[in-house]
DNA sequence: TCGAGTGAGTGTACAGAGTACACTGTGCGC
DNA sequence: GCGCACAGTGTACTCTGTACACTCACTCGA
């Protein structure tokens, strides 16, 4: 009837998206330990005792890639038996989304090395870590279109354009450039600021800030973001 | 670093959704054991060893209330530290969709009992079950408009009214008549049949049923289902 | 300083989808 | 045969999505 199983372990595992001009690229580690040494994985551990898993995740996070203070959600909990050598073991899988202007990633302090990759072209990965890639992709695809996510891979301030190959690079489709700014500008969640782009060989562009107290302002009243 | 923590162990829970006249409903049990003996719970259990997830809660669900074959997904992980006084024990939890018709549940066969409640008029339930449940319902809010995941709720055989009525109670708010089923015919999923519903005191209404073949051979050209 | 290059910024016309709305028909039961 | 209950049906308007091309501002190099 209901005993207590203890002979599943439980990991947490994250898929960690940046964006830079033409790339989303993902967050890989370099194993240091069997099983897969040596091979690619995402970053991940053990849950510990008395941690939540989001606590997990974002602990996780820092120690192996010293990313911190991120946008993270849970994302699916993949449990095959079989899909770890050591034994039954789950994964609670998250993704991320971090703004790569931000953060250098540096290496772990234990030598394991952390290494952006674009997320169609990575090494083979340990485990079924190349299927949990897909499915935080796919689940990236389709929040990035109702749920103003897209801003946590941005800097803070960034132009119309930014935004608009942000959401080209992530659906994989080009759109019209007018009909674009027409949409975003409606909303009224961007705030226009008394600056402009730098360093650019062109007339520079107006930056933008995603004015966040304000959407949840209209979140309360039904208001329903859509790209 | 990276060290086995058998620390934690690992349930499934499903919430499970059925819908009559008036209501959606949800399948809860009676709990024979402590903690929470005698309180009503969701179905579930420990996950066993060379189990999956899904796999489990399906053979939950068949021990505890006798229903199988049903439309069964991942939900959430809930892994909250004390969540569970017997320990850190974290819930995979999983939603389901039933026909009431076809389900008669039975009384599970260890004497606990099982019982259908509405989603807002439910006894008190053990452990975080009630933040379970809402979160499921607001899952199945979503989806049901862009997935065409109703039908598993409804008999095979239906009529567009009660397809309707169906809606209009996972949704909450009323649909205009002849608007919805504009919209849901011009979508060709739905066959006529040469049948009508019996019994009614009034003009009998035509059957339908969904077209699963028809909506996975749309799915690939693009199509999108929504309400 | 002037010319070339690069991307910024802007409006309109059309098509398609969503929405609001009310009456007649049919079958049953009394 | 009459009343009740729900089945079934179409149109006009509004709103949203989409297609589409040129001028302007700024920088850099010759």
């Amino acid at each position: 009837m209901e005993g207590r199983a203890s002979t599943v372990d439980v990991t947490v595992d994250c898929v960690v998206f940046g964006i830079d001009e033409a790339h989303l690229k993902v967050l890989f580690i370099e194993r240091g330990l069997e099983p897969f040494a040596g091979a690619w994985a995402l970053p991940g551990g053990f849950v510990r005792p008395g941690e939540g898993l989001e606590q997990a995740a974002r602990r996780e996070l820092s120690e192996e890639a010293g990313v911190t203070e991120l946008f993270l959600e849970q994302l699916f909990t993949f449990g095959d038996p079989g899909r770890d050598p050591r034994g039954q073991i789950i994964s609670v899988a998250h993704y991320a989304l971090v703004r790569l202007s931000d953060h250098r990633v540096r290496a772990a302090t234990d030598a394991r090395q952390a290494a952006w990759f674009p997320v169609h072209e990575h090494p083979p990965l340990a485990f079924d870590h190349e299927e949990i890639v897909e499915v935080a992709y796919r689940r990236l695809q389709g929040k990035v279109r109702y749920q103003p996510i897209g801003f946590e891979l941005l800097p803070r301030k960034f132009t119309l354009s930014q935004l608009q190959r942000l959401y080209e690079i992530v659906l994989e489709r080009s759109l019209d450039k007018r009909n674009f700014r027409k949409k975003i500008l409606a909303m009224g969640l961007l705030v226009e600021l008394d600056e402009v782009e730098r360093g650019v060989a062109h007339r520079a562009a107006r930056l933008y800030r995603f004015d966040e107290r304000r959407y949840r302002r209209l979140l309360q009243r039904g208001f329903n973001f859509e790209i």
